[in-house]
Parts: C-alpha cells; sequence; structure tokens
DNA sequence: GCCCAACTTAACTGTTTCGTACAATTGGCA
DNA sequence: TGCCAATTGTACGAAACAGTTAAGTTGGGC
C-alpha cells in the first residue's frame, strides 16, 4: 500500500493500463477485504473500513463486486485458489507411501497454521452454512486434486503391504484435514482454557509430529 | 430447557417471584439468543430480532445482560455449563482403559455433533479470539475436569500395558476435541466439496467409529 | 392498605452502515 | 483530435441498529 505507482509501470501493452489498472485494483482490494472478513467475520466487517484501506475507494467495490457478499465470495475464491497453486508443486508420487503420507500431513499442518487468513475466511463461510462457496463455480473442483494426490499414495502403500485396505481415503483427507485445522480455528479458546500456547514455534513443531503419527497410525498396517 | 415453569413454585420465599420470574425470564433471553448467536454470529445476531422472539421484551436484555457482548458471555457460559454437566455422568473410571477410552471418543464425538450450537458458539468465540471467554471466569475450570478422566483411562491403560507410554494427554484431548469439532464446523464446506452428507445417520455412525479407531490406535501399544 | 424496589413496556435517539446518484476523468481508437 | 466506454471520486439517502429515556406496573413486607 506504499509506493505501489510501480504495478502501472510494469504493465506490458497487452492491454491499456496505466492509470486505469483494474486487476490492480481488483487485487488490492481483494487483499484488504481477506484481512478484514478473516478479522471480523462478514457481518462484522466494514465495507467502509475495507474502502478507506484500499488504494481506491469504496465506489469500486461495488463497481467490481457488485455488493458486500459478492466480495465475500470473491476473497473465498482467491484464498481457495492459493492453496491449490502450491499443493501442486508436492511432487509426491515419487515418494515411498509413508514418507508422501507424512509429507502431505505436514504441509497441510504447516500451510493452515502458516495462513490463519484462510482458516479464518473458512470457518466464517461455514457460519454462513457454506451458502458463498455454493454459489461460486470455481471453488468446487480446487480440493479434489487433494484426493487424487491421497488416492495415489494409499493405493500404493496398500499394493507394498505397508498400508491396511479398506479405508475411504474422504476420511483420511478429513482426519488430516481436521487435526490440522483445529490448530488454528480453536487456538483462542483452546489456548485459554488449557492454558497453553499453541501458536508457538515450539508448539507447533511438536503438534505437527504428533498429527502426522496420528495419520500414519491410522492408516498402517502393523 | 423445556418445562421450565417448576422453578418458580420451589422458590422459597427468600424473594418475591410470581409474576416477577427473572430467571426464567433471564433463561428464555439466553436460550433464544443462543440460537440466534449460533445461527448468525456476534455481529450479524440481532438484540431486536432476540428480544422480537423472547417473551419478553429488549428492555429486559440490557436490564439483565448489559449490552450486547453481556448477553455472549453468558449464552457461552450456558453453553459450557451444558456439556460439564452430562461429561461427570459418564462413569469412565470402572471401564477398561481401551472400553473407557473408546466411550469417552464417542460421547464427545456423539454431543457435539448433536449440539451443533455449542459447536457454532465456539468458533464464533473463537473467529473474535476468545475475548468474551477470557472475560468470563466460570468457564476457565469447566473443561478441566475432562482432563482428570482423560489422564485415569491413560494412566490405567499404561500401567496395564495397553497404552504406550510418554504421550501428553493434552494431545489425546486435542485430537478427540478436534476429530468431533471438524465434523460440525466444517460440514458445510466439506459436503459441498466432496459432495458428502456428512450429516446424516448412517455417516455419523460411519465417522464415529472411524475416529474412535483412530484415538486408540494413536495411544495403543501395538 | 400502602410503600418501595424489582421489574417491564413502548417510544425514541443518534449513529452506523450498506448502497447509490451523478458528475468527472481517463486513455484507446476511429 | 475528439468521441466513447471503461473507470473513479464525492456526496448523499434510507434503513438498520445498539442502546436509552421515562413512565409505568407488580407484588411482598411492614
Amino acid at each position: 500500500m506504499s509506493a505501489t505507482d510501480i504495478a502501472k509501470r510494469s504493465h506490458t501493452g497487452d492491454m491499456g493500463a496505466r492509470a486505469h489498472d483494474p486487476e490492480g485494483v481488483r487485487r488490492d482490494i481483494i487483499a484488504i477485504a481477506t484481512q478484514e472478513f478473516a478479522e471480523k467475520g462478514l457481518s462484522g466487517a466494514r465495507v467502509d473500513e475495507i474502502a478507506a484501506r484500499t488504494r481506491t475507494s469504496k465506489r469500486m467495490i461495488y463497481y467490481y463486486f457488485g455488493d458486500k457478499e459478492g466480495l465475500f465470495v470473491a476473497v473465498l475464491e482467491a484464498a481457495y485458489a492459493g492453496i491449490r497453486a502450491i499443493e501442486s508443486d508436492l511432487d509426491l508420487a515419487g515418494l515411498p507411501p509413508i514418507e508422501a503420507m507424512r509429507k502431505l500431513t505436514e504441509f497441510t499442518f504447516t500451510y493452515q497454521n502458516s495462513n490463519p487468513d484462510f482458516v479464518r475466511l473458512v470457518m466464517v463461510e461455514n457460519i454462513h452454512n457454506g451458502t458463498h462457496l455454493a454459489r461460486s463455480k470455481v471453488i468446487q473442483a480446487v480440493n479434489m486434486s487433494v484426493v487424487h494426490v491421497l488416492r495415489d499414495i494409499y493405493d500404493r502403500g496398500v499394493a507394498q503391504g505397508v498400508f491396511r485396505s479398506g479405508i475411504d481415503v474422504i476420511d483420511i483427507h478429513m482426519t488430516i484435514s481436521a487435526l490440522s485445522f483445529f490448530n488454528v480455528s480453536n487456538r483462542a479458546t483452546f489456548s485459554l482454557i488449557f492454558k497453553r500456547n499453541m501458536g508457538s514455534r515450539s508448539a507447533l513443531a511438536r503438534r505437527r509430529d504428533v498429527v502426522a503419527e496420528t495419520v500414519l497410525r491410522f492408516v498402517q498396517k502393523a
């Protein structure tokens, strides 16, 4: 938000965009709105507040996103798109099943703990019963890729005799997600009740290992 | 919370309360507010709406709870008090460690899935970083009882050689909570993305068993 | 029976907040 | 160059909303 006039310059001539920079404005609005919605929820966030922190004005929010809910949908879409992009870079197909499963679990845990905004947006959306996600066409297919990755790992594990058979991969994914998600979503109340700092570097590293072990013990044959 | 007019009668003459029924009014307000806050969040819920659904008026909310946040704190306290009451009736000390651990896990899972309002209130409170829970003196000790129950089960399991040693009981509790909580908190988005009805009777029973198995595999020696 | 404190009601207030009307600007293109 | 469509800024409206004012009512103790 500081010296942001550079973006204009760097644009090639593909589309007129110098003082007019619709994409940049969109991204700017979404970035700020992400923070506000994640921090205060859908009803708690204020359009005026978002607009004030943007490099542009409130009028632009309505111009690009229609209304507050339209903005929220766009924010959700951007958030889900973020995790997908990184997920595909993991290259788990090359690893032995056990290592791959551990790495996938650790990645999920670390990603969610490093991106509390993402987790909180999903919480907010769930409070609203997923109505905005349902409205979005883009997101539906996004997380399905994880299942394919998981399926490959699991099937290889069963074939090699290191994983027991008969497990639903969605169950595995649900377990990995739940254990990773909870550490962020319930950090405030849990830390308070049990007097733990769940956010410290060491606590996170320890819990990450426990989660990975939990998942492995669930799928392994032994 | 249903037929609650008995309380009036049972009141001794310590304080006048017949047409004046402060406790009844309080409970009524809290019951309605619980639904509204759970459904729409702290900012999303409307005091006027809560008041309208109450048998009394908006002025009473301010009379008894000071302001909207005071009401939310009272709602949170009531919600946490609910789970504690039932938890102590489980009598797990009499069961062998493995059975006790399974029963505790199944109870937690079933309770949370049967009380989505409780789960959603905790979600809402976490979105607000636990500031209201921190303000409440009552709740701090509440959930600690679970840890004692768990400690007893775990220690007996280790002593009998069926559980491996060196596990932090808070980790066990966190795992049980996470796996139970997620099934309610993320039901909307998860069901949508993976096209599963996580709320059906059969899906719940199946998942409950998977969760119990996950916990047992985590603590058992084998 | 009457007085007082607890309780209750309805109408009201001052802000906050989403959303819009309308004017103005900008840059590509004919 | 000058037009046109895509943007952008300013000021405002109308409704929603948390919280309050002020005037009761109710019932129990004296």
